[in-house]
DNA sequence: AACATTACCGTTAACGTTTACAGTTACAAT
DNA sequence: ATTGTAACTGTAAACGTTAACGGTAATGTT
């Protein structure tokens, strides 16, 4: 493996020249630049980065925090971020992380160790953030929370606007007839607790604004973001509240594994049960039936917080606050019954 | 951020012993590292890896090269090999590369850069590895390709047997009473092809021996692993051969493509038409019908992978090829038509 | 002609580690 | 009392790189 000291020896200049033409450093004529960079060529050399991130200290690259992994909107946003990073020239790593982590501990001995340039956040829990946030030094990003509340210089966020969303998730549910809804979401002792609580909210504003009947107990199913936590949910749901028309799943996979579960308890989708989803995740446009949901723009979401991230790293810009905007996607899992009356 | 010079300041001892008790090293005295260890622990301190690294050559982690991200089946394996790693106590690396990269030369690259002691390949096409792997110096395990047949000794591989798994798809299918059967599979100008390649010719076998009614022209309709182009790819299918009461694709996500391109072309699944599946996603068990597919048994292939690496790391032992079990998984995605004659 | 300026290039110290080697003790054996 | 050995511990070189600094030669200025 050629080392800048082999590039310097065969091109018969010193390192520090060599190393001026890698960094496209000015001072150098434009011979010993042509000349360096045919040697460096024909070895196919590249600095170790190990040593370069050793001497410039605190740049490897961008370290992409994934929360939870088997979350099929996760993957996306991951892939899209991937893409930007790409196009940018920039590397960028990934560390996957138990959905009952701690990330933003893991994250500082991430940064102890190896010194990452900038930190993306793909899913955390705000509490999480609020007490050991400020223990981090380097710029980062949370995606899928809102940080703009709290004090912290360095913390940009890019989300959607859950409990809009949900809002108008059940508004769309009631326009097309549906008063008794009920309701599959995220277990408060989950991480991703909070995305399920303002999605919850927001749905829970609906029902109380508009007076209708809605039961805690009774019209409420906890539930990861999983299929087989779907499929339960949906089970248990329909036994305790047999007479809802509609159920609003706050993630896609739990749709799917709910629609499952209605299938099991010997009903039908969408002629007995609506079902109306989040997130938007691509399966939704091609299952039977159509899935309804709330689709937020997962390009939109993974290429702000990239650039954000490279424009503040480049320019030292401030942190900024991102809404994504989130999109009502009819579906055929919605029936509308209000004609039947 | 606190350095071993640091440690070594406030324990009073010299960076040579404190580097021995981060090591384990035997050469230091008891009292020196329950000293060192409370500094350690009261610093939070951490070798920074880059440092580490550039010092030991070759030895920043295994790093995961997946090809073609939007996968659910790489993400599923993925995330398994993350936790055996973690078990093991051993950090990872991801890398993403475009579904028409040449992941060798990528690894190649990545080697020269950043020296990760093992390499693991998630999809790859074996040509690439034919032409260049020799230039990879460090231990690496194809996954999703047997590599038996090259002759590199630091090359591991983890696969099933396409070729038959895809024989027992079809003889299920046989089973059920299906002669006229479709197949939608995987062009040869993508990179996974060569699976598709497998796939498909242990169907044609199947035909063969049959001696059943298939014309390549008419029954196959290439595709890529995508819910798209396994929608695209089912409609075209059902134009040219509306005769067929099954269809075979070679991946679970074409065929929840292909199951709404059936559904779009007017067709009932699985009254009409039959589909079945293959690698055994998590969902196909939740779909509604559930889905018949040759379910790869993707935590062993996970296991097998990693441990054979790390292995390999330990003990210096000689790359293995493993082929691990395919199971065929009936689901109500497969009509039973043999008592309808 | 003397000097200043520019343009280029080489030398070297540093980044935080590990490890071979060279001490320094303490203690047992002679 | 001397030597040998064992058990530790410190020192310094090295890993591959960057960048501050100093040097040299060529060119421009007076």
């Amino acid at each position: 493996m050629a080392t800048i000291k082999d590039i310097a020896r065969l091109s018969g200049y010193s390192i520090g020249t060599v190393s001026r033409v890698i960094n496209h450093h000015p001072d150098v004529s434009e011979k010993a630049r042509k000349d360096i960079e045919a040697v460096i060529a024909s070895e196919n050399y590249k600095p170790n980065s190990n040593a370069v991130q050793l001497k410039n200290t605190g740049c490897s690259p961008v370290t992409v925090l994934v929360k939870g992994s088997r979350n099929v909107f996760f993957e996306s946003i991951l892939e899209d971020m991937q893409k930007v990073f790409r196009e940018n020239g920039e590397e960028v790593s990934v560390a996957f992380l138990d959905e009952d982590a701690n990330e933003v501990e893991a994250a500082i001995q991430l940064c102890v160790q190896r010194r990452p340039k900038g930190l993306i956040f793909l899913g955390g829990n705000l509490n999480y953030f609020e007490e050991s946030f400020e223990r981090i030094e380097v710029p980062a990003v949370l995606v899928t929370g809102d940080a703009e509340e709290l004090p912290f210089e360095n913390l940009s966020s890019v989300t959607t606007d859950d409990t809009k969303g949900a809002r108008d998730a059940i508004e769309y549910l009631v326009s097309q007839g549906h008063e008794r809804i009920g309701i599959i979401g995220g277990s408060l002792d989950t991480d991703l607790g909070q995305i399920s609580d303002f999605r919850l909210s927001g749905a829970l504003e609906v029902f109380n604004r508009r007076k209708m009947n809605f039961d805690m107990d009774r019209d409420f199913e906890p539930s990861k973001f999983s299929l087989e936590s779907g499929y339960e949910a949906a089970r248990r749901l329909l036994k305790k509240a047999p007479d809802i028309t509609a159920i609003f799943a706050i993630g896609d996979m739990i749709v799917l594994g709910a629609i499952r579960g209605i299938v099991d308890s010997g009903k039908k989708v969408p002629d007995d049960i609506s079902v109306m989803g989040y997130d938007g995740i691509e399966y939704t446009r091609y299952a039977v039936p159509r899935i309804a949901t709330v689709r937020q723009d997962i390009h939109e979401l993974a290429v702000r917080s990239v650039e954000d991230l490279l424009w503040r790293l480049s320019y030292h810009r401030v942190a900024q606050h991102f809404i994504i905007d989130h999109e009502i996607i009819p579906g055929e899992s919605v029936k509308n019954i209000r004609e039947e009356k």
